[in-house]
DNA sequence: GTCCGTGCAAAGCGTTTGCACTGTC
DNA sequence: GACAGTGCAAACGCTTTGCACGGAC
């Protein structure tokens, strides 16, 4: 993933520090963040930033097609640099988002698929998500059981 | 979809008017309404009621498994009465939502994709939604392209 | 009779917007 | 120099909450 304000550029957009450092910070994180997330880490190096700003910022970032929002819970926006279109996995319990990446055959699978059953509907983006227990929760489950088990 | 209050009173819970009649709004459209739609329904029959009341019934009902809530657009959340698990159509010109009935094998199959690929994560509920242009706005789009064509 | 669910009103949270100023191009 | 982007502060929309009353069980 390319750091730099190169991107930017690129499209057209303005470059300003600021900008540029809500496109850095999701870039080389590669997490999903909130606005509030990327802000906090932004003012370590712009300290008179604003969390207004980091939403216009997002919001320009999203039209130039490098940040993907996405709304997996309840509470705030996730914002991630826009990467290869994977499946989301959401832990139900500890609220963690992970990455499914190693199956570009399941999207390209599921295209498929719903060329075949709706085809009236021109897919142009397709989200996958799935809910669930991760890895380090069920670990923990099996030593002590929640609540509701 | 059994529209009466039988399903609720099954899971134990209190029925009052309020409550079912939200059930009813949800079950008996079959579509996918923001908690504002279905207070402006259910005040045709109960005239006093407050929207408060409806996002405590939907909490309640969300519990008990006979509604889900989605975040599949900004603007509010929507709710729909439980069916099988289906894909999502959302349109990116009007905002509709459709539901990709004919497809059950999708899910099934995605789901054992997602059994090979991800070995430590259990899987509980998958949600697919698919953004694109419905066939209402395709016809509209040969005879009046939006601006970005 | 006991509690849970409701109406009512107020607060909460995440997000957006108006305005004058600053900085990029 | 023009115009888009920013800081600042206020508003916004959706949702949640506290409290006292009323109704379901």
């Amino acid at each position: 993933m390319d750091i730099s304000a190169k991107p930017l550029r690129d499209r057209g957009m303005r470059v300003t520090p600021q900008r540029a450092h809500v496109w850095r910070v999701l870039a080389e994180s590669g997490a999903h963040l909130s606005a509030e997330e990327i802000w906090e880490r932004a003012r370590d190096v712009l300290p008179g930033m604003e969390l207004s700003t980091v939403y216009r910022s997002l919001d320009a970032l999203r039209e130039a097609d490098l940040v993907v929002e996405s709304r997996l819970s309840d509470g705030p926006a996730l914002f991630e640099a826009r990467a290869s279109a994977h499946p989301h996995l959401v832990c139900e319990r500890c609220g963690k988002i992970s990455h499914l990446e190693a199956s570009p055959e399941v999207n390209r699978g599921l295209l498929a698929a719903f060329a075949a059953g709706s085809t009236s509907f021109e897919v142009r983006e397709l989200h996958v998500v799935a809910r669930g227990i991760c890895a380090e929760c069920l670990g923990r489950e099996e030593v002590e059981p929640p609540a509701g088990a």
